[in-house]
DNA sequence: TCAAATTTATTAATATATTAATGATTAACA
DNA sequence: TGTTAATCATTAATATATTAATAAATTTGA
């Protein structure tokens, strides 16, 4: 069982499995999802963004960034915005109560990502980093994205 | 952005997002997902095996093992067994038909692990299993499993 | 200019993830 | 021995992923 639990996407999956729960955790405290605080995390540095790019930052596929919005926008955090030149595309604002959030749940996340990073030997960890930024390069120059 | 998705999640999913579409492909051409995959792929080196081993084995949470078990079943390709001993507790067995499966599928995907793993240089990869593995010891040391 | 092709967000259908709860069984132990 | 606690697979409810299809809007090219 060594080489398939030591392949490369089951210790991709593993390690997800090790590291998210404690950051769900905080998210949970807020009511948020692990989706929903991608959203607003990429909001919260930067507001207004197009309903692709935020799919493409996120890396939420669209039809699920419709629900995660759609759920987001129900709990008054974000409001879609239809654009006036080209009226196929929406982008997403925080709303005043989603802006407010991010005082209460990134200093908690941030204290866990600091932890997280502690607990690992910088040079492993800096290694780790390169190697799927490695990966990802190599596979999208042989895979160029359709759009 | 950058620290966004920089982070240790974001390339995580990431890698996985660049990773395992060419993996899924092949899947599909046999009618299987990913999670029915790894299920057989665990059969196949070791027939026979408990149901709390196989979610342990396979990444996939029990409750989403239970129907990712019914649709494998329903396929004719794997079947349960309750233990005698201990009526709670089930195994899973690969059907003569499920068994079959193994030389159609596993030499594509053996064919295109070989191919990815060829495209990253040799220290790199190296660095990025040994990088997880220590995530994943770091974590669970930590955190250890409840059950 | 106008019909065909393309883009954009969305819906649809099915599969899986997450968290909590449940029923059946077994173990613990007073 | 009998009752309580723990274990195990499963169900339930909701959220997300995957793939294909769709409706509305825009672009393209003859």
């Amino acid at each position: 069982m060594q080489t398939f639990s030591h392949s490369l996407p089951m210790l991709l999956y593993g390690t997800l499995d090790a590291v998210m729960p404690r950051f769900r955790k905080i998210f949970k405290k807020f009511g948020l999802t692990e989706q929903q605080w991608r959203v607003l995390r990429v909001l919260w540095e930067a507001d207004g963004v197009a309903f692709q790019d935020m799919a493409d930052i996120t890396l939420i596929p669209p039809p699920s960034l419709v629900g995660v919005l759609d759920r987001l926008s129900a709990a008054g955090l974000v409001e879609r915005r239809r654009s006036e030149t080209d009226r196929r595309q929406v982008s997403i604002f925080a709303t005043d109560k989603g802006k407010a959030l991010e005082n209460d749940v990134r200093p908690e996340v941030v204290s866990a990502y600091v932890d997280l990073q502690a607990s690992i030997d910088a040079d492993t960890w800096r290694q780790l980093i390169a190697g799927m930024q490695q990966v990802i390069e190599t596979c999208q120059t042989k895979t160029p994205k359709t759009r």
